[in-house]
DNA sequence: GCCTCGTTTGTTAGCGCTAACAATGTAGCT
DNA sequence: AGCTACATTGTTAGCGCTAACAAACGAGGC
């Protein structure tokens, strides 16, 4: 692959070889125009020769772009950031950008700004935060200015673009699938309070009971693990009045179903269940979940269009506009409810 | 963030209004030793008061040095590559790397190419291959010249560094378990032929069964997922000789659960169900699995210790000695039984 | 005083590339 | 022929940085 002489082999060596100037390979990389079709073919079997690669480096340095664009993320075991992320990626890859990742670990305002100033420090053109905690976009709305940026789940914060799942909405629609069924109310186990996708979740329940003119309970707060459902699932099982449950997540509510059968109800002729992402798992739990599908690919796809598009903007506008857009940017994507056998008409219980 | 002019400042302008000159600065940046302390905290202010961030581009035309990883991998959705790659981004951070990733879509010896050469283009220092597929590895042994490339659960490769967990071991230990329990022998359902986890999986099974003269019966064919387990569980449910199982993932485990329970056989009672991955999800599911648990961050730090250490005798030694270690470099990282309540002694069934 | 040595700072060149401009060739017209 | 228009190629400068060398300065020994 690389030169005889040791080194890896420069736009020079190729032009040496072509018989040509370092311009006219320079132009033929970048697909110029105004080429002969048969020097560039001799350019073309010379770079090949070689093994020749451009430096992105140079290339960078004299266009003042570097095509990486930086995705700060947290906990990519989650179902949901590990999916979005790798749609962002692929998006990425087609609008002809690198992604450079940084996972955070404790999710503070500190570290957010700590992950975008290291990759600022890599010179990325713009950044996609999945930023599902309240504090994660607080820690955003500063920084907005310095570059590009997209929040995704990130809640309503001035001038900051968002893409986000319709979480309202599915929970509405979860919520008014077991009222339909004939449940005098529903209970709610909710995400963790910084959560805004948890407190999206909440809302959605709580305006389709409100609709209904059914009683509020008070929301059951867990932390998304599958051990905090099962515990408040062993509260649930406790209270006879209880019918129906519609959980935050999947790995939630599969806690809450081992509780509650343990407990000896059957699921769900005495209690309904319900949970939220449609984790490739939940048509086998025990028994097949109802839940909601969010389209995760989708929100990477659109987060990433929102992004190019502010690099696009600021690279034909130059950077001089500062303020350009206080236009509230928003692409919520919907969410999908999937019924399946772990709800069912109210019973005697 | 930006200077009065609009662009942003760079080194000449951090020089200009501290009254230093450019390399004095350059030096400041990088720790270097003979500069005064005055001078050294005046260069700092400016620094500051200017906001400046150093041109990577520039500095890594110079340097030869991008400190840039690339990343490839297959799936993030799945549990292990997930955390894998977790495990791998925190790691490079540690060790003052950036890390850009592609994520597969297909496996085919052609597409892990076409990433590797992707990759190259943004002149990455080396890459790390999360590669459980036959395949993928194959197509890494030709492309290993090129530059420092470690594989992850990469399988034997003459020459290429692999990180990998300890399928075989784990699969005996669990399969050891449920002979240990009594059984007269343990079936297996197993993950794609093509990848290499699942041979080490079906490779410990058999060493273990064949170490305690159990009979073999012929391993069943799943694709990692639930819907597979699910499938392959209904199989199972009709053979009333069958009294253990180990799957290969906990996916697919608990699709053979939910097939079991379905054909109202008991589990532990009457059949024992092992998984493979210690999920966060398994210790709920209906029994809590038995499974093996997989230490994925130290494989991500392991083998980002592989590859720094590749780019760093690279870096010390010139790039001139090409086969200087044809050494089998393979990093073997122990897995761990973890018994939970979906194994028991046999009984009559 | 002069020379040597070490510390601190400045000056210069060049990494590999693209953009702007200059130069050349080639065809089509008067 | 001579001019214009255009296609094709080459030459030059410079992106922002670091490495190598050079210069200035003070301390110490003869």
């Amino acid at each position: 692959m690389s030169s005889e002489n040791g080194r890896s082999p420069v736009m020079a060596d190729v032009a040496r070889l072509a018989g040509v100037s370092h311009q006219t390979v320079s132009r033929v990389l970048n697909g110029h125009p105004n080429v002969r079709p048969e020097t560039q073919a001799r350019v073309q079997a010379a770079i090949e020769q070689l093994g020749y690669h451009r430096n992105s480096s140079a290339r960078a340095l004299v266009t003042r772009r570097t095509n990486v664009l930086g995705v700060v993320t947290f906990d990519t075991t989650l179902y949901g950031p590990a999916s979005t992320l790798s749609g962002i990626e692929r998006a990425a890859r087609e609008a002809g950008y690198f992604v450079s990742i940084v996972t955070l670990t404790d999710i503070s305002r500190a570290s957010v700004r700590e992950a975008l100033d290291y990759l600022a420090e890599q010179s990325v053109e713009g950044c996609i935060v999945i930023a599902p905690q309240r504090a994660a976009v607080e820690s955003l709305t500063d920084v907005s200015v310095a570059r590009p940026l997209v929040a995704v789940e990130g809640g309503r914060a001035p001038g900051l673009p968002v893409v986000c799942v319709d979480q309202v909405g599915g929970a509405r629609a979860v919520t008014e699938h077991l009222l339909g069924l004939g449940h005098r109310t529903v209970h709610h186990v909710a995400g963790p309070m910084e959560w805004l996708e948890a407190e999206g979740r909440v809302q959605g329940w709580r305006e389709a009971l409100e609709a209904a003119g059914a009683p509020i309970p008070e929301p059951l707060r867990g932390d998304w693990s599958p051990r905090s459902g099962y515990e408040i699932g062993l509260r649930l099982a406790e209270d006879p009045r209880i019918t129906a449950v519609f959980v935050a997540n999947d790995q939630m509510a599969l806690g809450v179903l081992r509780a509650l059968g343990e407990a000896g109800i059957r699921i769900p002729e005495e209690v309904s269940v319900a949970g939220f992402d449609d984790v490739p798992e939940a048509e086998f739990f025990t028994p097949p979940l109802t839940t909601v599908w969010q389209n995760f690919s989708d929100v990477g796809r659109r987060s990433i269009r929102l992004l190019v598009d502010q690099i696009d903007r600021r690279a034909r506008k130059g950077s001089a506009g500062a303020t350009e857009t206080e236009e509230d940017l928003r692409d919520v994507v919907p969410a999908r409810l999937v019924v399946r056998a772990s709800t069912a008409p109210v019973q005697l219980r």
